[in-house]
RNA sequence: GGGUGCAUAGCUCAGCUGGUAGAGCGCUUCCCUUACAAGGAAGAUGUCAGGGGUUCGAGUCCCUUUGCACCCACCA
């Protein structure tokens, strides 16, 4: 007996053992609710991990970030996720699908100052009765302690989730919700630890003091992959160094550079020019002077300086740009770096500025930022006349924080790398062979990931100078002088993890050794959301803390997500698999487009062109944003248009109504692949084959818009044609095998139907399936050509020389301008003998669909292609 | 500058290994049909971006030009 709950009384009919139970007027309203809530309770997508790794499909999420938002581009790429893990649970596999939640790192702190009106002061004790204020200020956040903070990111962290996964469900996710984790959470933080002192001990992950991008305004260092270029408005300033010495005698000659950053002079440590630049040549292995300090600084020759660039020669500062890092790398050349973590130039008077005149300059600048030490040397050039002209206005790109607002420096500071293949050409190699192994969905995509692997420029930097994000697991020692030793970090047991440095001393040592000489320091840095987010496989699929699990998950079967993180989700989880577990960490890719606004413009919050996912939710239902998600095909990007949601919604109000009238009015319920014995029903079984067939072949290539096509194409045909031809013959009591035929293939082909629109429309085929059949539609089995028994041999075009025959007859009607119920005194139906044959199969079908009271005429006629219909109306009386 | 994708009906897109163009939306006309008006039926709609080439034959293969989008590089 069906446990449904509706509020319109079902109308229950019984038809030889089989319950059917279908209500008066259904409706797509209320669905959403009724059945997320019967999955939930009857574990309908629970994980089976019992099944052996051949019987499990393995899907690696991406974890969204929750203090972020979600837009239509998220849900339609996790809908692609969901279609596919929906069809392989019905060929029998166990799907593992968990869901992740990223909540570590700075989108969640920068939430949490915004919303609770607070910011993290690591100098502050921790303040166990504290409480937000009721009202945040953003213009005087409280400070608080860490610890107090991080309990703070914890709170909203877990608000924020419960709204997720509210979205998710309701968006119809077969995701197994007993198996969720956190970025933040004590299993990954255990997994990333772990995961980084393997690292460690192979020699992967090192420390290293070194030129790094940074943040100014969130004072932490930036990885390549989390750069954004950008256009920023700059200026050719013309500046004039003096020549010391030349074998010419040239001394006190100015040479002209041209730079955008005049500020930086103060830290230029050589004038470089290409070795075959004529112009140069003799002044290499001279010095020249700067303007304003006098320092002396060489002229070098370097194949990175560009000729036709600027005044083809260039001030090398460090740091300036990633060219000057090369060339001091390359050219031995010392640091002298004048801007500090916090942006502004330091306090103290470099000692390269000692000199009376150089120290007095430099007074200006002291404690400015960038842009007002800049303006002040500016003056000061004019003043020496060292500056030739008026700055040229120009536009330049510049290296950008992807979540910040004002240009990277690059200071030099010590960090944490793991190997990625930017610094030796082995490691590089090994990545791109393991990009090879991945099967891209669709296959271009993979030259994202060449590309980028092809241009990493350093190893990847995990470390981040920020509070809420996972411990690196690492202690230093101090010596005598309360200075520590970063050679020899001293490290915890793996039965230890997670800790927290600056909570727990090391072994060997009491907490109140902490800071004192002779004691220990905790690493103050946190790792990167991406070094965690990186073993995601490893968290979800219970690497190292449930051995049995790991070994039926892992390595995956498909890894989903947009084309903007192949960069950095996809590549640094290639990354961790390769030096971990010596694998790729799934066979398939599937990289899905971006939702963009009818202008073809990226969606982007700035722009206030997102859509919001609960309103088409709301408004269309969840299986119309569904079909429409499922229309896009991976790779490409798609335009926004509510229109199309209206498509989809019809197909589900289609679903609901064509499966009412079948199982309710036309009573049709039992079937048997035996019942059907009329040519015109076999026919469509045999259509229908084609269909189970293409379908099955589609999703085996992760094309599940096929998939949608073929079979959505049937069900329209289905509805339009054949339902409409055979109705009458099925609402005969007594009409024997032929009516008997009918009903068992229209109750037989809704059923399969279903099967086949399940994994996209999940609500409406659920809610027909359990009018009348048992358990759930997503854990039925797929369709089979095989189950389809002998009809589904039958050659399928007698269905549409029937179908054309029937069009031909609403045609006449429609150009007659009468109703479709309009009897017809004579029909002649002529084409070539094959397809007259097949229409006149369905002679009493098509009369009794066409209402023709007279005479219907089948006549060959060789000269046709196809058949043609004459009628005649019959007179109105 | 390097790379990738795209260009087919007003719009969104299919068109597999070459055989004279398809769907949905929109539009027009009709029908409030005993499943369905957020519906149904019927119908009209194209220099397949331009130019070359291969071929008996090119939307499809090759070359080229143009336009659009995205990724990477670009701070002198």
């Amino acid at each position: 007996m069906s446990d449904i709950q509706d509020t319109s009384a079902p109308e229950t009919t019984q038809a030889s053992g089989s319950v059917v139970a279908v209500p008066d007027k259904p409706a797509l309203e209320g669905l959403e609710e009724k059945w997320a809530a019967r999955w939930k309770d009857q574990g309908t997508y629970r994980f089976d991990r019992t099944q052996p790794r051949e019987n499990v499909y393995s899907i690696d999420t991406p974890p969204p970030t929750v203090s972020g938002s979600l837009h239509v581009g998220h849900v339609f790429s996790y809908t692609h996720t969901d279609v596919i893990a929906r069809y392989q649970r019905m060929t029998g596999k166990s799907v593992f699908y968990p869901m992740g939640w990223d909540d570590n790192g700075l989108p969640t702190e920068r939430r949490v100052q915004n919303y609770y009106g607070v910011r993290c002061d690591p100098s502050l004790p921790y303040d166990e009765s504290f409480e937000p204020p009721e009202k945040p200020d953003p213009k005087r956040q409280v400070p608080i302690s860490r610890p107090n903070f991080i309990e703070l990111c914890e709170r909203l962290v877990e608000q924020d989730e419960q709204v997720f996964e509210e979205l998710w469900r309701t968006l119809g996710l077969s995701v197994d919700w007993d198996t969720t984790y956190t970025t933040i959470g004590k299993r990954a933080q255990a997994v990333s630890q772990r995961a980084f002192l393997h690292n460690l001990a192979r020699g992967e992950a090192y420390l290293q003091e070194a030129p790094t991008l940074w943040d100014v305004t969130f004072q932490t260092a930036v990885a390549q992959a989390e750069l954004e270029a950008r256009d920023y408005p700059g200026a050719y300033h013309r500046v004039a160094y003096h020549l010391n010495n030349t074998a010419d005698g040239t001394a006190g000659q100015r040479v002209y550079v041209e730079t955008t950053r005049p500020e930086l002079i103060a830290s230029a440590v050589a004038l470089i020019a290409h070795p075959d630049d004529e112009r140069y040549q003799p002044l290499f292995g001279t010095t020249v002077s700067s303007p304003v300090f006098g320092v002396e600084i060489p002229v070098l020759p370097h194949p990175a300086a560009e000729m036709d660039k600027g005044a083809g020669i260039a001030m090398c500062c460090t740091f300036g740009d990633l060219t000057d890092v090369q060339w001091w790398r390359e050219l031995r050349l010392p640091v002298r770096t004048v801007i500090g973590r916090d942006g502004r130039f330091n306090r103290e008077t470099p000692e390269w500025l000692a000199s009376e005149a150089a120290s007095a300059a430099y007074e200006d600048l002291k404690g400015k930022t960038v842009h007002s030490a800049r303006e002040a040397m500016v003056a000061k050039l004019k003043e020496t006349g060292d500056l030739d002209g008026a700055p040229k206005p120009t536009q330049r790109m510049a290296n950008f924080y992807e979540k910040g607002d004002k240009p990277l420096e690059i200071v030099s500071t010590r960090q944490w790398y793991i190997r990625n293949g930017g610094r030796d050409a082995a490691t590089r190699d090994a990545m791109l062979a393991r990009g090879a192994e991945i099967d891209w969905i669709p296959a271009h995509m993979k030259h994202r990931f060449d590309n980028w692997v092809g241009g990493l420029n350093g190893d990847w930097l995990i470390s981040r100078q920020r509070f809420f994000g996972i411990p690196f697991p690492i202690w230093y020692s101090l010596d005598a002088d309360g200075e520590p030793d970063y050679d020899k970090p001293l490290l915890p047991t793996e039965a230890e993890l997670p800790v927290d440095p600056s909570t727990t001393a090391p072994t060997g040592y009491t907490e109140d050794q902490r800071g004192k000489p002779g004691g220990f320091i905790g690493d103050p840095d946190v790792m990167d959301t991406w070094a965690t987010s990186s073993l995601s496989p490893h968290i979800a699929g219970g690497w190292s803390t449930d051995e049995d699990l790991w070994q039926r998950v892992f390595p995956m079967d498909l890894c989903t997500h947009a084309h903007d993180i192949i960069r950095t989700w996809l590549f640094s989880r290639v990354v961790r698999a390769h030096f971990e577990n010596g694998v790729v960490p799934w066979s398939h890719a599937m990289i899905s487009g971006f939702i963009v606004d009818p202008d073809r413009k990226k969606m982007s919050k700035s722009k206030g062109n997102v859509v919001v996912p609960n309103e088409i939710l709301d408004k269309y239902g969840a299986d119309a944003v569904r079909w429409r998600a499922a229309i896009a095909r991976p790779g490409l990007d798609s335009p926004f248009d509510e229109t199309q949601m209206k498509v989809g919604r019809r197909l589900a109000m289609k679903v609901l109504n064509a499966s009412n009238f079948v199982l309710g009015r036309v009573g049709a319920s039992e079937f048997s692949a035996a019942a059907v014995s009329e040519p015109v029903d076999a026919a469509l079984i045999g259509r229908l084959a084609g269909v189970v067939r293409k379908a099955t072949e589609a999703f085996e290539t992760y094309d599940y818009t096929t998939a949608l096509e073929v079979s959505e194409k049937f069900f329209w045909e289905f509805c339009d044609d054949y339902v409409e031809l055979v109705k009458e013959r099925a609402y005969d009591e007594d009409g024997g095998f032929a009516s008997d035929s009918a009903r068992a293939t229209l109750a037989f082909a809704l059923q399969v139907q279903l099967r086949l629109l399940a994994p996209f429309l999940p609500y409406v085929t659920e809610e027909v399936w359990s009018w009348w059949q048992e358990g759930s539609v997503h854990r039925a089995a797929w369709p089979t050509v095989t189950e389809l028994g002998s009809a589904a041999a039958s050659d399928g075009s007698t269905i549409d020389a029937v179908a054309a025959a029937l069009s031909g007859i609403r045609g006449a009607k429609s150009q007659a301008k009468v109703k479709m119920r309009t009897p017809l005194s004579r029909v002649e139906i002529t084409g070539p003998a094959n397809l007259v044959a097949h229409a006149e199969a369905a002679e009493s079908d098509l009369r009794r669909a066409g209402s023709v009271t007279g005479d219907l005429v089948f006549t060959t006629d060789h000269a046709l292609t196809e058949l043609t219909v004459t009628a005649e109306i019959a007179d109105e009386s």
